[in-house]
RNA sequence: GCCCUCGUGGCCCAGUGGAUAGGGCGUCUGCCUCCGGAGCAGAAAGUCACAGGUUCGAAUCCUGUCGAGGGCGCCA
């Protein structure tokens, strides 16, 4: 509808040059945008404020040149000058109940953008590191990784997703030793467990396990050879347990990438860092200075330089991350989207610099996302990793649900702290907006449920086949007239922009908005319009929106990674 | 000290350089003989932190000040 918008008044501009209303050498785009206050139409152009200075003529006298040719088309309703100079287009209603055969086709497609134009575009999120269970804040780039993966593919990419396993530094070791030091404890053995080891009391439950699996024969063990082992052990159960907890709340990865395998020499006895160092070297970027290896990372914007190999000779970290983008473009990806909190915020520049250095100026793109605070009651609800006093992601998913916790992580702009009110999650009240969205789907299965005449209690009946056997394709869309009606219409007909949008912006929580919008739209038509009625003619039209909502509904809902229940 | 992010009604937040700054919560007033009231309608409530600047036009862009959070290792 937007790209019909867009040509009409491209070729009244145009016309409108060739006419020598206005001058040749101006900007042709017709400045198409929604107008906040829907008094203002459907879509409203700007060009004649912007062109008023190229052209050298008053607003309004464009807007007059350009609006008066714009043709007729039977889909727009009115075509009007206000304000200083603002073109608003209101749609006919005949183009709003297009819009409901096109949601109803489509289904699972509504609301499908084609921005990606099929790119490759990798989303990596996540990436806890395997020495424990998520917390909090992995829970919300779990929710916003997973739906912009969704969005981006809704959008037209070609997208997979991605865990970093951090395995490689010496908190793996430190892990070890603190699995040991329990184990070695349960055996009945005096160990004094250090004060910078894992205290949590996961980390005995692990050694408890490999305790009932291997016995005690690991107690006696020459004490490398067992950090060495409970190493892997325990490195496979937290890995195991992460994929789990992940997989509960519908959060899939296409592939697990090993830190360790970065550091791995290859047939040509180098390492993908070393190689990787070597490729920035190509590039002109690295020198050596007190022994150390550095990225001239200045070259790029960068605050300093950074060192990737130490003068002991071992890679920091950050070398490690640039063998793992370089891996990532090696791949082939048209872009690259990393999921970082607010923590990492400082490795922004370096990583950006990194990316240029390589070949990949603007392909990769860093979202940071701010922290999670918890509240219980109103009171922040205090944690400590060293104490082990934490409530983690799975035990929020077991207090408030997947659906609410996947929804209010996504609510917010990334750019904000996150504070996570616990009890507010868990009521099922008007405040709690993720009910107020699936409380519109529900409704509007009862209804369907009520008019298909099927029994109402039967949980077995299937909404979309209820629906499939119920609506009309030949239902009379012209009855839907109604301001509400007329409404929720224009609702559904944002769906592809806002998906673009999101999209565009790497910004999943619009869709929250939307759902809420959309939803609050629903509610309205239902309030004023009867829909299973007497008038067998405007229930066939009534029936049609109806269905075309739930479409709707369930379609943003499984982007936002939520479900879309028929009862409640 | 330097860097990043953020300051929008009492509270929580939207707001792609455009029109009279929106929504939710809370407060107040209404609406169930009627398809699900987990809903709807209405009212009160704003110097968009402050000061300059750019622009035909600024909550939005630039500079400075104040305030909040985070980050500043040859750690991971």
């Amino acid at each position: 509808m937007r790209f019909t918008v867009e040509d009409l008044v491209s070729q009244a501009l145009s016309q409108a040059i060739e006419d020598g209303a206005l001058p040749e050498d101006v900007p042709r785009d017709p400045m198409i945008e929604r107008p906040r206050d829907p008094s203002h139409g459907d879509y409203a152009s700007t060009v004649a404020l912007r062109l008023a200075k190229a052209a050298g003529k008053p607003p309004r006298e464009i807007a007059e040149a350009v609006a008066s040719r714009i043709g007729e088309s039977e889909l727009v309703d009115s075509v009007e000058i206000a304000g200083p100079g603002f073109i608003n287009i209101r749609l006919a209603p005949v183009a709003l109940q297009a819009i409901l055969a096109d949601v109803r086709s489509a289904g699972q497609d509504f609301g499908r953008a084609d921005v990606g134009e099929g790119r490759r575009v990798q989303v990596e999120f996540v990436s806890a590191n395997p020495v424990g269970p998520m917390h909090v804040g992995h829970g919300r780039w779990a929710a916003l990784g997973d739906s912009l993966a969704r969005v981006l593919e809704h959008a037209g990419y070609d997208v997979e997703r991605e865990f970093y396993i951090n395995d490689a530094g010496v908190q793996m070791d430190v892990f070890a030793k603190s699995v040991a030091a329990r184990y070695l404890e349960l055996c009945g053995r005096d160990v004094e467990f250090a004060e910078e080891w894992y205290q949590g009391a996961y980390v005995t439950e692990i050694a408890r396990e490999i305790l009932e699996e291997e016995g005690e024969r690991w107690a006696d063990a020459d004490s490398s050879e067992r950090e060495a082992h409970f190493k892997e052990k325990a490195y496979a159960q937290v890995l195991a347990h992460l994929e789990r907890v992940l997989l509960d709340v519908g959060v899939g990865f296409d592939v697990w990438f090993s830190e360790q395998t970065l550091h791995e020499l290859a047939d040509d006895g180098l390492s993908s860092v070393e190689r990787s160092i070597e490729g920035l070297r190509a590039s002109g970027h690295v020198y050596e200075e007190e022994g150390a290896t550095w990225f001239r990372s200045t070259d790029y914007g960068d605050d300093k330089d950074r060192v990737l190999r130490k003068a002991d000779g071992d890679h920091t970290y950050f070398a490690a991350d640039v063998a793992y983008h370089a891996d990532k473009f090696d791949r082939g990806f048209d872009l690259v989207v990393d999921l970082w909190g607010a923590d990492h915020h400082g490795y922004v520049k370096r990583m950006e610099a990194a990316a240029s250095a390589l070949g990949h100026e603007g392909q990769l793109a860093i979202v940071i996302g701010q922290l999670v605070n918890l509240f219980r009651d109103g009171e922040v609800v205090r944690m400590s990793k060293r104490t082990g006093e934490m409530v983690t992601f799975e035990d929020l998913l077991d207090e408030v649900g997947a659906d609410a916790a996947r929804y209010f992580f996504l609510r917010r702009n990334t750019d904000q702290p996150l504070d996570f009110d616990i009890t507010l999650a868990k009521e099922r009240s008007a405040e709690n907006p993720v009910y107020y969205v699936q409380y519109a789907h529900a409704r509007i299965s009862a209804i369907l449920r009520k008019a298909s005449g099927a029994d109402t209690a039967d949980t077995s009946v299937d909404i979309a086949e209820t629906a499939a056997a119920l609506v009309r394709d030949d239902a009379p869309l012209q009855l839907l007239t109604a301001p509400q009606e007329l409404a929720l219409m224009r609702k559904l007909g944002e769906a592809s922009e806002v998906v673009e949008i999101a999209a565009r912006q790497l910004a999943p929580y619009k869709l929250t908005r939307y759902a809420e919008e959309l939803a609050g739209a629903f509610h309205q038509f239902y309030t004023e319009c009867k829909v299973v009625s007497d008038d067998e003619e405007l229930t066939a039209a009534r029936l049609y929106v109806v269905d075309a909502t739930r479409v709707a509904l369930a379609t943003v809902l499984d982007l936002c990674g939520v479900s879309a229940p028929e009862r409640m």
